[in-house]
DNA sequence: TCGCCATTTACGGGAACCCGTAAGATAACG
DNA sequence: CGTTATCTTACGGGTTCCCGTAAATGGCGA
C-alpha cells in the first residue's frame, strides 16, 4: 500500500521541518500537521466522518505544556483514542523516549506499528520504518530486540505500579490497604502489600523501597 | 558581534537539518557538526590551537548511546570542559529537557548564554536566542522566569543530593554515616542525616523518603 | 456437602526509622 | 581566656516497616 493521507502530530518545529522533507524524499503526499494531541484527534474524527480517513499517524509522545488544559495529555492518550476510533490506522511513534519499559508498553498494549528514537540516523530510520509499515510489517528500533530479553527479572503488573505509585506519592505503607479498599483493588491486605513489595525487591536484588521507586521512575514504569 | 565559527553538537538528524536551515535564514555561515560530545571537544581544541576558535556552541544535552565508551557522557560534561578550554565561548543549549532544576543548574553553575526547549516555536526561539547572544545578552526560555520564583521551597545542596542518591541506590539510612565517613563528607552523624532529610521533607510537605526520591528523580536532581 | 489447594489476611517479634531533647564540639568575638 | 552561638552528635521512646508463621477465606472438583 502507499500512504495517501498522513497526519503528523509533533510540536517541535525543528523536527517538523525535517519530517516534511523526509516524506517528500519518499514521494509521499504532504502530511497534515497537528501541534497537540487534542487537535490531532479532532482531525482524525473529521477525516473519518468525511470519508477520507488518515492511513498513517506519525506522532511524538511528549508535548510542551501551555496554559490551556487538554483532554489528551500526551501521545499515549492520542494513540489509545485514535485506535478506538479507527482500528486500522497505522501508528508510527517518533520520540526521544528511549526507556524500554515505555516503548514496550506501546507495542504490547497499543499495538503500534513502529517506534523511532530521535537520535543519530533518525531520518533514515524514518524512511525504513514507513516502508516497512507500508508492507504491513512492524518496525522496531535498532536496539529494541537486543535489550528485550535482558533484565526482565521482574515484570511489573498494574497492581505493582499502583502500590509503588502510592509510595512515590508519599503514602505510608500502612495506609495503603485503606486506599486499595476504597478503590476496589484487590488484594488490599497490608500483608499482601508487604509480600508483594518484598517479592519485587527480592527479584530485583533491591534492599529498600526508595531504590525501587527510583528504579521505576528511571525506567518510566510509574 | 556576528558569529563566524559555529559548532553544533546534536545527534538527532531531524533536528540538525532544521538547525542548518535556521542558521541560513539568519545569514550565518554553515556550522560545523559533531554527533557526540567527545568529538565536539576535540573540534574545539583543534580550532583553538589553529587560531580559528569557535565563537558559538549550540549543543543538545542528551545523546544516544552506542557501544563505544565516551569520555563525556552528555552535554553538561561538554559545556564544562569547553568552558575550561575557552571561557569566552558562547554556549546555547538546545534540548527537549524541560525540568527546571536541570535548566537552572546550567545557568547558575556553567553560565550558559541561552537555553531553548525543543517544542512549539523552537525554530523562532532559536533565532531570537542567537540574536540576543550576539548582543552579549543572555536568553531565557519563555516560561523560565515565571516558574523561577515558584516552588523553591527548598534548594538542594550537594550534601542533600549525596544522601538522597544513596537512598535511591538502596542504602539503609543507618548505613549512610559509615559511607559519608569513608568519603570524607561532613557531617556524617546519623542524627545529622536524619535531621537533614526531615528538614527537606518538611520544606516540601513530603511525608516519606520514597516521595522525596521520586521527586528528585522526576526533577533531574539526582 | 466435604475436603483440598491457592490466595489472602492476621499476628507478633525484631529491626529500622522518626523525632524531640540534651550533651558535646567548633568557631567567632569581646 | 571565657562566653556565646551554631553545628554536630548521642540517646531514648514511639511508630512504622520487615518477615516468618499461622489462621482465614474462597473457589473447585469429588
Amino acid at each position: 500500500m502507499k500512504f495517501e493521507n498522513i497526519l503528523v502530530t509533533e510540536d517541535q518545529g525543528v523536527a517538523n521541518r525535517s519530517l516534511r522533507i523526509t516524506l517528500e524524499e519518499l514521494e509521499l503526499p504532504r502530511p497534515h500537521h497537528a501541534y497537540y494531541c487534542d487537535h490531532a484527534l479532532t482531525m482524525i474524527t473529521t477525516a473519518l466522518r468525511d470519508g477520507r480517513p488518515y492511513d498513517l499517524l506519525v506522532t511524538d509522545l511528549y508535548f510542551q505544556v501551555d496554559g490551556t488544559t487538554k483532554q489528551l495529555p500526551d501521545g499515549v492518550g492520542l494513540i489509545k483514542s485514535a485506535r478506538q476510533l479507527q482500528p486500522d490506522l497505522k501508528v508510527l511513534v517518533f520520540s526521544s523516549e528511549s526507556r524500554q519499559a515505555v516503548i514496550r508498553r506501546l507495542y504490547d498494549e497499543f499495538n503500534i506499528d513502529g517506534f523511532i528514537v530521535k537520535g543519530r540516523g533518525d531520518a533514515q530510520d524514518l524512511k525504513n520504518a514507513i516502508e516497512q509499515i507500508a508492507k504491513n510489517k512492524r518496525y522496531y528500533p535498532r536496539d529494541y530486540r537486543s535489550t528485550a530479553t535482558q533484565n526482565n527479572l521482574h515484570t511489573f503488573t498494574a497492581y505493582d505500579k499502583t502500590i509503588i505509585g502510592l509510595l512515590a506519592e508519599g503514602y505510608a505503607q500502612k495506609d495503603i490497604p485503606a486506599w486499595l479498599d476504597s478503590h476496589d483493588v484487590s488484594p488490599s491486605g497490608l500483608s499482601s502489600v508487604e509480600k508483594r513489595l518484598s517479592l519485587i525487591r527480592n527479584a530485583m536484588n533491591f534492599t529498600k523501597n526508595e531504590q525501587l521507586v527510583a528504579f521505576c521512575k528511571e525506567m518510566g514504569i510509574i
